[in-house]
DNA sequence: GGCCAGGACACCA
DNA sequence: TGGTGTCATGGC
């Protein structure tokens, strides 16, 4: 039985660091965690591209969007409308947060509507530094191959991280950008086949 | 031309 | 509580 620790170093040594997440901004990296649900970053890469070159990756930049202009500029990153949408209603938040000096708890991420536990966690972790480790669909499958965990909903997987490894907010970066390259590098092929819808 | 990507939510039983 | 449909673009 493998270590969650042991398993990083391994990773590390095979894909090397990931470099995950190279925002010039925080506001970048909220903006990019609502854009990459279910969707391939390079996608994410076009809408932010869009955002930016239209002047509007910032807080006042969307809120003061309208939201068929937004539709249009984060098209790229698909469900646009869902999420542009969504987007508002995350800078609302954000913009809150930056008033009062003070980190976002995870329930308060939570309660916008759009923003699910992956998002608030990848917002926690990798925009604001706080150490939520990130769970997704390739993390379960990575557990799963390699007998590491087995749990039953999102929050059980990343106790089990938490409780098993340093808490370090690097290590956690790295740990669930190097599980993603894993995954992509063909780990999910190995656990049979994903879900297919139409 | 089908498959899938760094999910979340509404709805139903 | 768990399963299913919906949202949608773009690369391969």
């Amino acid at each position: 039985m493998p270590s969650a620790l042991s398993l990083y170093r391994l990773l590390l040594s095979v894909y090397g660091p990931q470099h995950w997440w190279p925002a010039e901004s925080q506001f970048e990296v909220v903006v990019g965690a609502l854009l990459t649900q279910n969707t391939n970053w390079r996608n994410v890469e076009k809408a932010i591209t869009n955002l930016k070159c239209a002047g509007r990756l910032s807080p006042v930049g969307i809120l003061k969007t309208r939201n068929a202009e937004l539709e249009t500029l984060i098209r790229p990153s698909g469900f646009y409308r869902q999420k542009a949408v969504r987007l508002k209603l995350l800078t609302r938040k954000y913009s809150e947060i930056l008033g009062r000096d003070s980190p976002p708890t995870r329930e308060e991420l939570l309660e916008v509507k759009g923003v699910g536990k992956e998002t608030a966690d990848s917002i926690l972790l990798y925009a604001f530094g706080l150490p939520y480790f990130v769970i997704d669909a390739y993390t379960k499958r990575f557990c799963a191959h390699h007998h590491l965990y087995e749990g039953k909903g999102y929050d059980d997987y990343r106790v089990f991280f938490e409780s098993s490894l340093p808490q370090s907010v690097p290590l956690y970066r790295e740990y669930h950008a190097l599980i993603v390259a894993w995954g992509k590098g063909g780990g999910k092929r190995s656990e049979g086949k994903q879900k297919v819808k139409g």
